[in-house]
RNA sequence: GCCGGGUUGGCUGAGCGGUUUAGGCGGCUGCCUGCAGAGCAGCUCUACGGGGGUUCGAAUCCCUCGCCCGGCUCCA
C-alpha cells in the first residue's frame, strides 16, 4: 500500500487534486449526518454509504482513519414533528436513531467511530459562540445571535455563489428573523413562548446561555464536534451535495473566523439520488425507505446499485435499475462462491502451468486497474468493471481442476477488493462443526441415492435442504454446499 | 433570473476526434449436468435529445434549442 496516489475532488478548488493529510498515514474525516427527524430514507444512505467507500478505500490504502459523523438532534424539524408526535423531543430523536443506526448495519456500513450528538454539546458551542462575539464577528438581536457574514472576506468562496449578484429569493425576502443582514446566519436561537412553555416539562429543548434560553443554530455543532474530536483543520470533511451552501459555507466562516487557521483540507460533496427521472421529495411523495427496498433486493445489491455511478455523477433509482443490480451482484458472488468452494475442495493440480500464470497475470492485471479507477476519485463504476473482468478470468480459470494454492492467490485479492467496496460482507456458512457435518453426510446420502439413479430421493434432499436454506450444487469435482442469508 | 451538472442501444452504464463503436444485466443457442443451479462458448442488441456548424472524419469540438437534476438560508 502506497498512500499518496489518491485523488479527490475538491469542492473548494473545483479540481481533483492529490490526497495528502496533515498527518501523514493518518486521515481525519468527518461526513455530516443525519438530522433525526423520521426514518431515514434511501437518498439519505447514498451518501452514507459513499462516504463509507471513501472511508474503506483510505484505509485499503493504509491510512489510519478516525471518521466522525454528527447526529442532529435539535432543531426545528426535531421540534416541530415530535409536538405532533404528542412525544418527548428526546425519545423522538432517539427512536429515529436507532432507525438510523438499523439502516447502517443492514446495508454494511461500517461503523464511523464516533457518533456525537449537538445536544451534547451545548456547553462547548455556548463558549465557540461566546468567542465569536467577543471577536466582533457576531452580534446578538432580540431573536437569536447571527454571525456577520461582511467579517469574514472569503465568505461564498466553497459554492462559487457571488452573494453581491444573488437575486433575492422569495424565501428570503419573506425572512422573519431579525437578522441586520439576510444572508447572515443564526449562531444561536432564543426560544420562542411554546418551547419554552413545552421545556418546563422535557429536557433537549431549550438551555440556558448568557444571550437567554435557547438552543443552537444549525451550523453551530458541526464546527465545535469537529473542533473538539479532530481538532483545528480536518483533512476530510464529506456531505450531500446540498450542504455546501449554506451549511458547509457557514461552518468554514465560523471555524476558520475562530481559529485562523484552514477548516479543511478536501471537501467532498455527493450527489444526490433521484427516483424515476425525478427528484426526490416529500411533496412529490416519491421517497423510498431502506426496508422498502430491502424486502425486494438484497443489501448487496442495493450496495452495488450506489457502487455502479461515480458518487458525482447523477444516479436514478429505478426497479429495472435495481433488477440489473441484482443480476450483476449475483454474478460477483457466484465467482467467490466457485472460489471457496474450490479452496475447501481437495485437488491433486500441483502445477504452475500457463493457465496458472495466465490467471495470476489476469487477476494482477484487473486489480492494478481496479486501484487505479479507486484512486481517481473513488471511480466505483471503473473498479467494479475491473472486478467483472477478474471475476471471468477466474471462472474461466475454475473449469478445469484448480490448483489450490493459485487458487488461494486469486481469491485473497478478489476478497480484499470486495472488501474495499462492502460487498458480500454477510455471507451465509458460518454453521457450527455439527451443522456441518450433518451436511455432509446428507451430501454423502444424497450422493449415494445419485449414483443408484435413486434420483427422487436425492433431489428430496435437496429439496428439503434447500427450504432450509442449504444450497447445495453439483460440479464434476463433487457437491459444494452453502447457507443462504 | 443567476450558477453548476446531465441527456448514449430492451435496461444499466463507459467512451470525451479516427483500431472490435466497452463492461454488466436481460434475451437466444450450444457445451456441461440424471435434473437443477453455477460456469464456459457463441449469438443477439449498432445507440448516441433536436437542429445547425468545424473537420478528410464527431457520440466525442463549437453554436443553438429542448428536457432532466442540483444550488441560490436550514433538504443527505
Amino acid at each position: 500500500m502506497t498512500p499518496g496516489h489518491l485523488k479527490l475532488f475538491d469542492t473548494m478548488t473545483r479540481s481533483k487534486r492529490p490526497f495528502e493529510p496533515l498527518e501523514p498515514g493518518e486521515v481525519k474525516m468527518y461526513v455530516c449526518g443525519p438530522t433525526v427527524y423520521g426514518d431515514p430514507h434511501i437518498g439519505n444512505f447514498k451518501s452514507f454509504i459513499s462516504a463509507d467507500l471513501l472511508r474503506r478505500w483510505l484505509e485499503y490504502r493504509g491510512y489510519d482513519v478516525v471518521m466522525i459523523m454528527n447526529i442532529t438532534d435539535i432543531d426545528d424539524k426535531t421540534i416541530r414533528d415530535s409536538a405532533k408526535a404528542g412525544e418527548a423531543i428526546k425519545e423522538f430523536t432517539q427512536r429515529y436513531t436507532r432507525s438510523f443506526l438499523r439502516g447502517l448495519d443492514l446495508l454494511n456500513i461500517r461503523r464511523a467511530t464516533a457518533y456525537p450528538r449537538a445536544t451534547e454539546y451545548i456547553p462547548q458551542m455556548i463558549t465557540f459562540i461566546q468567542a465569536l462575539l467577543d471577536k466582533g464577528v457576531a452580534y446578538v438581536t432580540g431573536d437569536g445571535v447571527y454571525f456577520d457574514i461582511d467579517k469574514f472576506p472569503d465568505y461564498g468562496r466553497l459554492s462559487g455563489v457571488d452573494l453581491t449578484q444573488t437575486q433575492s429569493t422569495e424565501r428570503m425576502a419573506k425572512d422573519e428573523y431579525d437578522k441586520e443582514s439576510a444572508q447572515d446566519f443564526a449562531l444561536w436561537k432564543k426560544s420562542t413562548p411554546e418551547e419554552l412553555a413545552r421545556s418546563e416539562k422535557e429536557q433537549g429543548l431549550a438551555w440556558d446561555s448568557p444571550w437567554g434560553e435557547g438552543r443552537p443554530g444549525w451550523h453551530i455543532e458541526c464546527s465545535v464536534m469537529t473542533r473538539d474530536l479532530l481538532g483545528d483543520t480536518l483533512d476530510i470533511h464529506a456531505g450531500g451535495e446540498d450542504l455546501v451552501f449554506p451549511h458547509h459555507t457557514n461552518e468554514i466562516a465560523q471555524s476558520e473566523t475562530l481559529t485562523g487557521k484552514q477548516f479543511v483540507r478536501y471537501w467532498v460533496h455527493i450527489r444526490h439520488l433521484m427516483i424515476n427521472g425525478k427528484k426526490m421529495s416529500k411533496s412529490l411523495g416519491n421517497y423510498i425507505g431502506f426496508d422498502e427496498v430491502l424486502a425486494k433486493y438484497s443489501s448487496d445489491a442495493f450496495r452495488y446499485f450506489y457502487l455502479g455511478t461515480q458518487y458525482r455523477r447523477p444516479l436514478d433509482y429505478t426497479d429495472d435499475a435495481m433488477k440489473s443490480a441484482e443480476g450483476s451482484v449475483k454474478r460477483l458472488e457466484n465467482t467467490l462462491d466457485l472460489l471457496e468452494a474450490a479452496c475447501k475442495a481437495s485437488n491433486t493440480n500441483l502445477d504452475l502451468g500457463p493457465r496458472e500464470r495466465k490467471l495470476l497475470d489476469e487477476v494482477e492485471r484487473h486489480r492494478s486497474a481496479f486501484e487505479a479507477a479507486m484512486d481517481d476519485d473513488l471511480d466505483s463504476h471503473t473498479a467494479l468493471d475491473s472486478l467483472h473482468a477478474m471475476s471471468g478470468a477466474i471462472n474461466d480459470y475454475l473449469t478445469a481442476t484448480p490448483n489450490k494454492g493459485v487458487t488461494l492467490r486469486a481469491y485473497n485479492t478478489y476478497r480484499r477488493l470486495l472488501d474495499a467496496l462492502g460487498l458480500f460482507e454477510k455471507r451465509g456458512g458460518g454453521a457450527d462443526k455439527l451443522t456441518e457435518d450433518l451436511i455432509k453426510t446428507l451430501i454423502d446420502l444424497r450422493n449415494h441415492f445419485r449414483k443408484e439413479k435413486n434420483y427422487k430421493s436425492a433431489d428430496e434432499i435437496r429439496n428439503r435442504l434447500a427450504s432450509l436454506g442449504v444450497i447445495l450444487a453439483d460440479n464434476a469435482e463433487g457437491t459444494n454446499w452453502k447457507i443462504e442469508k
